[in-house]
DNA sequence: TATTGTTATACTCTATAACTATA
DNA sequence: TATAGTTATAGAGTATAACAATA
C-alpha cells in the first residue's frame, strides 16, 4: 500500500544461502524445526505434544516401564520427565503404579483412555507425516533413516572428549 | 560394583522403542540434537557455536547485509539476533555500519580478523561432518538433502490452519 | 552406599510486545 | 504510519544438585 519508495526490496530480498547450505546441521536444525512445529499442530488438538505423545506411545507399547528406563528411552533427563507424566497421570491416560519388589520405582501403566487416545494420536502423526513426505520416493526415505541413524549411533565411537 | 542383586537389569535394559521408530520426527529429533550437540563442541574452542558460526558465516559471505534480512535467512526473530550480533561485535568479529540511504539500519560487515575465523571454522564444520558422515555413501547424503528440503518445503502449501 | 523419583534451580532457545530513531 | 534495531520479558526445553524413601 501507499506510494513506494525508491528502494529495491519489496519483495523477500534474496540473501544468498550459499554459505550455510553445504552443511548438514543447517538443514537438519531447519527441517527438525518445521516437522515438530507442524506434528505438535497436527496432535494439539488431542491435548498432546511431540515429548508427549512420545511418552505416552512408549508407556502403551511397554505397559509396567520403569520412570528412569523411560527417560532413557527418550533420550531426556528423569527431572524433566516428571512433569510430563503428571500431566498424563493428571488427565487419566497413565497411571504410576507401585512395584512390588521395588518400592522406590513406579511401573508406569496405560490406562484405557490412554490406550485410546495413543491410537488416535498415533493415526493423526502417521497421517502428518504421510504428507509431510507425500512427495518422497520410497528410496530416499530408507536413506534418510540409514543417515540420521548413522548420525545418531556413529557418534561416541570416534571421540570422547 | 558390590554384590549383585537378583535383579535382571544391569545392563542398559533394552526397552523397546517400536512405538516411535516408525516416525521420521523421532529419528529427526535425536540425530539433529546428536549433531547439533557434537558440532557445538568441534568448534567451542573457536568459540563459536552453531547459530553464531552460521550468523558469522553470512555477514562473511554477504557483507553489508542488514539484521532483519539476517534474521530471516536463519529464520530466527530479530530480538534473538541482536544479542548474537553483540557477541560477534564484542569480539571484534563483525562491524555494524551506519546505511546512509537508511540511517535506520545497520550493514553488517565482517572485519579482518571475522573472516579468518570464519574461515578456520568453516574447515571445522566440515571436517565435523566428514566424520559425522564417513559411513553414508554419496548417494544417500544426496538423498537427505532432497528429504530435508521437501519437508522444509513442503510444508506451507498443504495446510494453513 | 547406591538408586528411584522428586524438587528446586539455572541456562539456553524461542517468541511477543513495546520502545527509539528514523523513514 | 511503517520499518530497523533494541529492550524487556515470558515460555519452552534441557541440565545439574540435592533431598526422601527405599534398596
Amino acid at each position: 500500500m501507499a506510494k513506494r519508495q525508491v528502494r529495491e526490496e519489496a519483495e523477500p530480498v534474496a540473501v544468498s544461502d550459499a554459505a550455510l547450505t553445504r552443511f548438514l546441521g543447517y538443514h537438519l536444525k531447519r527441517a527438525q524445526t518445521v516437522l515438530m512445529g507442524d506434528m505438535n499442530a497436527a496432535i494439539a488438538p488431542l491435548g498432546l505434544r511431540m515429548i508427549t505423545y512420545s511418552a505416552l506411545a512408549m508407556v502403551a507399547e511397554n505397559p509396567g516401564l520403569r520412570q528412569s528406563h523411560l527417560a532413557d528411552a527418550l533420550s531426556i533427563e528423569r527431572p524433566n520427565l516428571v512433569v510430563i507424566l503428571d500431566d498424563l497421570e493428571e488427565r487419566g491416560l497413565i497411571s504410576r503404579d507401585r512395584v512390588p519388589t521395588d518400592r522406590r520405582a513406579y511401573a508406569l501403566m496405560p490406562t484405557l483412555a490412554g490406550r485410546k487416545l495413543y491410537e488416535e494420536a498415533t493415526a493423526a502423526v502417521a497421517a502428518h507425516e504421510a504428507r509431510m513426505l507425500a512427495g518422497v520416493s520410497a528410496e530416499d526415505r530408507a536413506a534418510v533413516l540409514r543417515v540420521l541413524g548413522a548420525i545418531r549411533h556413529g557418534k561416541g565411537g570416534e571421540e570422547h572428549g
